[in-house]
DNA sequence: TTGCCAACCAACTAGTTGGTTGGTTAGCGT
DNA sequence: ACGCTAACCAACCAACTAGTTGGTTGGCAA
């Protein structure tokens, strides 16, 4: 056999990765890892001491990539309708990047603190002063608030498929009804810039008490 | 000791869905169930048969629950805005049903077929007819759309409440700041009614190519 | 060639988990 | 009062799980 622990520790990652976001942390086993890595399971508590620090390792990897895959960025000469297209087809090439995000979201509920908090948050910061000055927007809380509704849109296929299978009512589970949603979807996004473009779009509140 | 075993059932349920909800399936534990439900835990065997059969049992009455408690119905003079709102609160005062929803989606991943199938898809052919009815829309493949994108709006930020306060950067944490998102949210279902309000909203292509 | 260390693994351990069993007892019909 | 059934539980079991250990071996330096 060869012996290359550099590889050995990547392949151990890389088969941790798609593990946790098939089963989650509570889910996933660390005989299967070992095995899928084609190792013994000894090397995975050498490289990473525990299924939770190899969990949370490969969480931070996770936030590494989804940076550098850019698709969280408003590129020059795209709206917010583009925006949600490459949000949406991120996702829907490798829904495992979502899992994962879910998965924290369900199983570190509990937890006081957030994995690299600050560093997402400075990220998330930058994303969106970017947006607001390709956009030329002004009002921050507005950019904030349409930056999270923008990645629903683009995300929430992919999170919660049961959902779009089961209202879609079986018509958009094939590609051209998938292609379908994702262009209504921009379509929503295109039709609520008025919300954060300077203040001429002011009539959303609804109905006239504003309160619920 | 008391005996009575319809209350020894209802409490192992309730106690069963507190626990689900909280660690999914993988997760949770049949004893912490048993203990909190202050009875032992072969109840549980002699009730429901099994610990998964336990668990389609409160997703069932999970589905029962959001029936009857209308949050997806479109009441009489509401606009999509209202709905986003109702939808928005019903999850945020209790959370509990939307993380079942969420453990679904990512444990049953690789089931054959959904619990209830039927009848969940049934129920919401009926929501969207009623919505189409009540707002005089006629093209029911855009409801259907507008349909998942109003629960997206409503569901989202208690389905991911991290990204809510990573990209909300801390501004949205407090109860003034989930008030401003809901609204921002429901003005964002206000202004994509034209996407679905008869034929004239027909610049929600984005681009000119239309595919990707 | 030899010595050494890091990479590696089979086999083991202690603790946990879903599920079972044998026996106890409350409470109802007679 | 008495017997029977169903509700109930403590104790148990086999299987599994995260983590450890003792020993083997490939490959590099001297």
């Amino acid at each position: 056999m060869s012996r290359n622990p550099e590889e050995t520790r990547a392949r151990l990652l890389a088969a941790a990765r798609v593990e946790f976001a098939e089963h989650g942390l509570a889910g996933s086993r660390v005989d299967r890892i070992a095995t899928a890595a084609g190792c013994n399971k000894e090397r995975i508590y050498a490289y990473y001491g525990s299924k939770e620090k190899l969990y949370d390792t490969v969480l931070e990897k996770a936030l590494t990539q989804i940076r550098a895959a850019t698709p969280l960025h408003l590129h020059e000469g795209e709206d917010m309708g583009d925006f949600v297209r490459r949000v949406y087809e991120f996702h829907r090439a490798d829904p495992s990047l979502m899992r994962i995000f879910m998965w924290e979201a369900l199983e570190m509920d509990g937890r006081e603190t957030l994995v690299a908090d600050q560093e997402r948050r400075a990220f998330y910061r930058d994303r969106v002063h970017e947006m607001a000055g390709q956009l030329g927007v002004t009002d921050l809380g507005r950019m904030r608030m349409m930056f999270i509704v923008l990645v629903a849109l683009g995300a929430w296929a992919t999170a919660l498929p049961n959902l779009v299978h089961l209202i879609g009512d079986g018509e958009l589970d094939d590609e051209a009804g998938r292609d379908a949603l994702r262009e209504f979807l921009a379509g929503i996004a295109v039709a609520g810039r008025g919300l954060v473009e300077g203040e001429k779009g002011m009539e959303w509140s609804g109905g006239q008490g504003g309160d619920a």
